[in-house]
DNA sequence: CCGATCACGTA
DNA sequence: AACGTACGTGATCGTA
């Protein structure tokens, strides 16, 4: 113990007996100090005596909540989140492999400590499924026997401690050692913190809502099947195509794989066709919602916390996004009137308190303004400018209060679509017009914003000779068949190499700014709690008395997390759930 | 039981 | 002829 409190750095894993560390079922912990040096301090196996779980964390306790020895650790997340079930802040989480890993090429979705033994080490270890089995059989940790566990946790930790240093020369090599120091790692307690703080769900509403959407689809399944003459699955497209296509003859348009596509767009073209054409359409959406949201959300529900705990994860987005799950709750419904039944749904866990959103304004239009410097872009947003219409007064050249709302909307689908690689094809679907129309008037939009095309194009061609693009803090992402001489291949690699630099300098700048606010929260003991981030949205729940600080804290922090050469403005809103908001306050930070 | 497919929600 | 980026989830369906 005195040698692994008195070292500088320490390998350390908590091995869970579950897959939802939250919960601290803890089976085992597993600490290394060198190749020589490694415990395995089982707490929990069945048929085996084994240590006493409290006595052992206190033993470690404090090693534990030391800044030093640094952790070195593989998803240290899920030791964070193991421990503080425990009450164990841990601290000098300064090294995770999972998220080096990433860094070092974000297009490998959750990189395994195999798939890195092999990679950088050339050295095959046993995978989960050699000690545990897999699907039904598969054991948990605390039926494995002490030994063969140890052996196989042992192996795993000496791997880590080998990698970390081979690890760390490539982060430097290729200039992440900074982006991973200070921003990557800082953020990985962040995100432990805002899972645990979940997010309370006002249940008998849901109920409620579930009941009148079950009577909704009893009614159009009713009126679907008179049509039909018979009994008919809505959500199974096959069923539902040879309703529409061969029953009812309607003429069939795209095809997928297995036969006419029934998508929302297809249906959409149908609509006068038939009348039950709309009635589908409206079942599909209830049915989602019902299922996704409506009936799925309570069961996720902690019946500890009464709060749903969703899982953000930092090592999965290509781009620097994060994403979440279990629930993905960066999906949440908005837009028609059942989602935003959904949403209402999402409340403060305390009466009185209250929910506070804070989002970035144009943030991926502000970024592309910092990173092409195109005087007009820059010089709309430092104006304070309603930029779809800006941008519509250049494309149709004339004075901005002559734009039509029409032409405005023209603008904005550009504005939207520049960071998708748009094409004449995709902006003519869109918008209705011709392919022709579309190409004059993607012309005349890199006319007027010549920056921007040029940037557009540098970012192809670096893709083309480095292999890779990056952010504002040179986040990488590598790009494949850039070089392609398949024309669709290299297209599509082209649109990936240009939504990255923008989408993900975005989540460069998000990030920053949920370390900063965490930090802020933590140091002023404030009660409100960061409890989502959605991209470009963050969420806290707020006391009333401590209201007024967090909205005068909250947007001044975001909005300088990363100053750019234009403002950047945050606008936000509070409300007694996440749909019914009102807007308090827009900041705007110099740029 | 699992994976592929289709469809669809968000930024 | 083509069908912008990034994600996660649910239902169905065919296979093991």
């Amino acid at each position: 113990m005195t040698a692994i409190a008195g070292a500088a750095v320490a390998g350390l894993q908590i091995v869970t007996v579950d897959e939802v560390p939250r919960h601290g079922r803890i089976a085992a912990l597993v600490v290394g100090l060198d190749q020589r040096q490694v415990w395995y301090v089982p707490v929990v196996h069945e048929q085996e005596a084994c240590l006493q779980l409290k006595d052992v964390l206190n033993r470690f306790k404090g090693f534990f909540e030391a800044a030093r020895p640094s952790k070195i650790g593989f998803n240290q997340k899920a030791d964070y989140l193991a421990l503080a079930a425990h009450g164990i802040q841990l601290q000098g989480i300064d090294w995770d492999l999972l998220v080096a890993a990433y860094l070092l090429n974000s297009g490998v979705r959750s990189p395994s400590l195999e798939a890195l033994a092999s990679d950088v080490m050339h050295r095959t270890i046993e995978g989960r499924e050699a000690l545990f089995g897999t699907g039904k059989t598969a054991m948990t940790c605390d039926q494995v026997e002490i030994a063969r566990a140890a052996a196989f946790f042992g192996e795993r930790m000496r791997v880590t401690l080998e990698l970390q240093p081979l690890l760390q020369a490539q982060l430097v090599r290729l200039g992440n050692a900074e982006l991973f120091r200070d921003l990557e790692m800082p953020l990985v307690p962040v995100l432990a913190e805002i899972e645990m703080a979940g997010v309370a769900v006002d249940l008998p509403y849901l109920q409620q809502v579930s009941r009148e959407l079950y009577d909704q689809l009893r009614r159009l399944d009713q009126e679907i099947e008179d049509v039909a003459h018979g009994p008919i699955n809505v959500n199974s497209p096959q069923q539902l195509a040879r309703f529409l296509f061969e029953d009812l003859n309607l003429p069939g348009g795209r095809k997928t794989k297995s036969g006419y596509s029934t998508d929302a767009t297809v249906l959409e073209g149908l609509r006068e066709q038939h009348p039950v054409v709309g009635k589908i359409l409206e079942y599909r959406q209830l049915s989602k919602l019902k299922g996704t949201y409506v009936d799925a959300l309570p069961l996720l529900v902690d019946s500890r916390t009464h709060r749903v705990h969703t899982s953000f994860n930092q090592t999965v987005a290509a781009t620097g996004r994060l994403s979440s799950s279990d629930p993905n709750l960066q999906n949440i419904p908005i837009r028609t009137e059942v989602g935003q039944k959904v949403r209402r749904a999402f409340i403060p866990g305390r009466t009185g308190d209250l929910l506070l959103s804070a989002d970035y304004s144009q943030i991926e239009l502000r970024v592309l303004a910092h990173m092409t410097d195109d005087p007009v872009l820059v010089d709309a947003f430092a104006r304070g400018e309603d930029i779809h219409a800006r941008t519509a007064a250049e494309v149709f050249g004339i004075p901005q209060p002559e734009v039509t709302a029409n032409q405005r909307r023209l603008a904005k689908v550009v504005n939207f679509g520049l960071f998708y690689g748009l094409s004449d094809f995709g902006l003519a679907r869109d918008t209705g017009m011709s392919t022709e129309e579309a190409r004059v008037f993607i012309d005349a939009y890199f006319r007027a914003y010549s920056r921007v095309r040029e940037f557009l194009e540098g970012i192809k061609i670096q893709a083309r000779e480095q292999g890779y693009v990056e952010t504002v803090l040179h986040r990488r992402r590598y790009i494949q068949d850039i070089r392609s001489p398949n024309r669709m291949l290299r297209q599509a690699a082209e649109r990936i190499a240009i939504n990255m630099p923008v989408q993900g300098s975005a989540a460069d700048i998000m990030k920053l700014a949920m370390i900063r606010l965490q930090r802020y929260l933590q140091e002023q003991h404030l009660e409100s709690r960061m409890i989502l981030t959605v991209h470009d949205e963050l969420v806290f729940e707020v006391p009333p008395a401590e209201r007024d600080h967090l909205i005068e804290v909250v947007p001044d922090q975001m909005a300088t997390a990363y100053p750019l050469t234009v403002p950047v403005q945050v606008d936000l809103k509070l409300g007694p759930n996440w749909q019914d908001m009102e807007r308090v306050r827009l900041v705007a930070a110099k740029a």
